[in-house]
This record gives structure tokens, C-alpha cells and sequence, in this order.
DNA sequence: TGAAAAATGGGTTATCTACCCCATGGAATG
DNA sequence: CATTCCATGGGGTAGATAACCCATTTTTCA
């Protein structure tokens, strides 16, 4: 049917079912040639660096070695390689570090698949692609006198406060408490928060708190400070 | 080309990429219909009842409703339909909750596709079918000595609704948002709010997300549903 | 069948949260 | 030495929560 080359495609996901089911799809095209799978991601560095394919579609979460550092081992060795990261989790923190790390795209689990053939030929012809959620977010970030450069790839860092605050809040602290305990006024309390949820792109105590079992400040098994 | 009736499926699958692959690779054979998908509990919940499927194919990390409750509630409007788990995670807790729920059948993720037209079969037809790791955990534990009795696990019960109400709240909705959810009064809300912090002996949500996420009720990288 | 548990929902109140506004001083960094 | 970032804190408001009170209906189960 088509005479050109194929894109060369490496799939990079530890979950053999989403593998296979987009192996599947993808083989439903002629144009693309999936050329190997990894299911872990030392593996995928492994493959890329043997077979240099056009585009590699990368998991984050995957045992052994995360997409993210994976991405950048292979982009190392393969700059012309294109990365497509496909994440379950639109966390901030993942965002950017994939654009840091070079990745040409960032695909939600939750978007369409009929978007990836879609996002595959995009990469593969220089274009950056985002799933519909994380192009909000990124343009949320472009504030004012952040110019064509792009993305400012910003790790989330969060002062020494605001972990501290944090982790009060997770703890099931109320403001006034907090405050107390680190001889603070209520109103910078609530400042620290605000400016927590304002970075971390949350808006309710159940984020934060999430947000604290999930970066390892607290664990979830914590006792409640008030029994 | 099959002169038989079809079997007749709900994926129930918060992904939408891993969803259209497993529907994709089940429309591959003829005696699968897939009769409606799913993207969340509540949703499998109320097509599962509205359709009656043969079989429902559920992923446990879901919004809304997790897969085990909407196991639960399916199966108790629709007892002869069979529900196949099909999750990420190998965690006891998840595997037992699901035989308790009256689940059919526990696949993870990372076992190879293939399996799943032969797992739905099974299931149809009354089998039970397990990955090979789980069958190893059942196995395992099958103490002697452990007669009907067992341990009493002193696991605190929480009541369908209260889960239901649990899950909403570590989500980080507020109660406004949760009765309209489910068709209740605000004030219904607040009781089963009230009701949960006494079972648990907790004072505020962040104790409630915490133990969510500790009970394996939601995961701490849920998505902040606000963005 | 009859008691217990679950689910429903109305009222009230003090407190707390989320979201704005504003400002100041000090440390850090170019 | 100017700018930026951090930490500090004050005012205000709409809305949400935690805590009690009370009740009815339905479901479950012994």
C-alpha cells in the first residue's frame, strides 16, 4: 500500500495488556512497523540503542528504571530519536521533568487512542504533542515575560515552609494549630498554603494530602494527631 | 460467521487508551460483542444494569466508584453476570476484596493479552480464573489449621455508601459535589461523613484521604478532579 | 416477626477553608 | 545594587466543614 519507509516504532510499557492493545492499534496502519517492545525500562534504553527507531513510546511508571530516566539515556545516544511519553498520571512534577529529560510529547492514558497514530506522525516530523489537559496546564504556567523560549521545565520545588506546612496539613493539622507549632500567624499559614496549591496545581486539603503520601513526606498509615 | 449468540461485554476501564485497546483486540473475535464501555465506577455501575452483560471486564482504580464497590453493586441487581477484575496491582487486599465482592476472576495487567479471550470464556461458562501470580498468593495461603473461623482481620466495616462517600471525599470533592453524585441530600452526605470519622476515630479529611489511600481505596496519584 | 443496622434528611452553630486584596523585611543571586 | 524569592502578616468574603440535635424509612438478619 505505501510504498514510503515506515516510521520504526519501539514500545516502551510494563503493563503487557496496554502493550499488546497498542501493538494492536498500531499495526491497524501500514505506515507504522512497531520494530520491538520493552516491558521495563532498561530494556527500552537496551532496544532503542540497538534498533534507533523514529519514535519511542514510553510508560513512566515501569520496574527497573522509570520512562523518565530511561528517556534520557536514550535521547543521549539517539538525539534524533523522538520520545512520546504516555503517562497515567497528569502530575505537574512528571510534566516537566519529561520536557526536561526531551521527551516530544505527553500523552494522558486517559486521552483517545485514536489521537496516538496522530501524535506518532507529529513526532516523528519534529512537533511537540499534549494531550488536551496538559496543554491547559502548560499554558497556565507561560506567564507573562516567559517568551518563545518554551516551557520553563520547573521541577515543582517547594521551600523548607512549605513542606513544613505540608506535611501539617497531611497530618490533619488546622491552620491554627500550625501556626502554633511553628510560631507562626494564622494568615501565613494560609498564605504557605495557598502558594502550595497554587504550584502543585490542587485545590482541596484531599489533594494535599495526596500529594504528601504520594512525594513521601508522610505515609498514609500516619496516626491522627488527634486521638 | 459464529451462528451463537455472542458474549456480551462491559469494559469498565478509567483509561481511555488502555480501554479502546482491550475493545479493539475483543472485536478481533466474533463471539465477543462489546456492548458498552465504562470510564469510571458509578457509570459501570448503572450500563452494567441498563445492559445486562454476560461479562464485565473492570479495572479497579477507577474515579467515582472504585471497581470493587461496583462489583459489589452490579452483581447485586445482577447475580448471574460475571465480573472479571482486571488490575494493575497484585496487592492481597485487592485480590481478596474482589473473590469477597464476587468476582469471577483476577487478571493483572501485566499478563500477556492473549489470556483474556480465553479468561472471559471461563468466566461465561462459571470457571474462575486467576493469573498465575495470584493463584500462587491463593495457594500460599491455605494454612492448615485455618478453618472456617480464620483470623478476624478486626478490619473496620464500612458500609457500601460510607465507601462510596470515602472515596468522594479523598478525591477531594466536597460534599456539595458528592450528593449531587449520588442523588442524595447534602445532609445525607455529612451524616455518612460524620459516620466514617467515628468508625475510624478521625477528626478531618486529611485523615480520611489518608486512610483512603492506605485501605487501597483510591491511590495517592489520583488525578485533582478540579483541573 | 421483630430488633438492629443502614440509609435517608432537616436544623443549628462555631470554626475552618479557599480565594482574593494588600504590605514589609531580609536573604539570595545575578 | 537591583531584582527576585522567601517568609512574614493583616483585611475581607463566600462557602465548606465538624459537631451536635432530631426524625423516618427500608433493609437485613437472627
Amino acid at each position: 500500500m505505501t510504498p514510503k519507509k515506515p516510521i520504526t516504532i519501539l514500545l516502551a510499557e510494563d503493563h503487557t495488556f496496554v502493550r499488546e492493545g497498542l501493538c494492536t492499534l498500531l499495526k491497524s496502519e501500514a505506515e507504522f512497523e512497531v520494530i520491538a517492545e520493552a516491558a521495563n525500562g532498561r530494556k527500552a534504553v537496551e532496544l532503542a540503542v540497538k534498533h534507533a527507531p523514529d519514535v519511542v513510546v514510553m510508560d513512566i511508571a515501569m520496574p527497573l528504571l522509570n520512562g523518565l530516566e530511561a528517556t534520557k539515556q536514550i535521547l543521549k545516544s539517539h538525539p534524533k530519536t523522538k520520545v512520546l511519553i504516555l503517562s497515567a498520571h497528569g502530575d505537574d512534577a512528571y510534566i516537566f521533568k519529561s520536557i526536561a529529560m526531551g521527551a516530544s510529547g505527553y500523552l494522558l492514558k486517559k486521552t483517545a487512542a485514536c489521537v496516538l497514530p496522530v501524535a506518532i506522525r507529529k513526532v516523528f516530523l519534529g512537533l511537540n504533542v499534549f494531550s488536551p489537559e496538559i496543554l491547559k496546564k502548560l499554558n497556565h504556567r507561560k506567564q507573562p515575560g516567559e517568551r518563545g523560549k518554551a516551557v520553563k521545565p520547573v521541577a515543582i520545588e517547594l521551600t523548607s515552609r512549605e513542606t513544613e506546612v505540608l506535611q501539617m496539613v497531611a497530618e490533619g493539622r488546622c491552620n491554627k494549630e500550625t501556626a502554633a507549632e511553628l510560631h507562626i500567624s494564622i494568615k501565613t499559614v494560609e498564605k504557605h498554603r495557598q502558594t502550595l496549591m497554587n504550584k502543585l496545581n490542587l485545590h482541596e486539603t484531599a489533594g494535599l494530602t495526596r500529594y504528601a503520601i504520594a512525594a513521601g513526606i508522610i505515609e498514609s498509615s500516619v496516626q491522627d494527631h488527634h486521638v
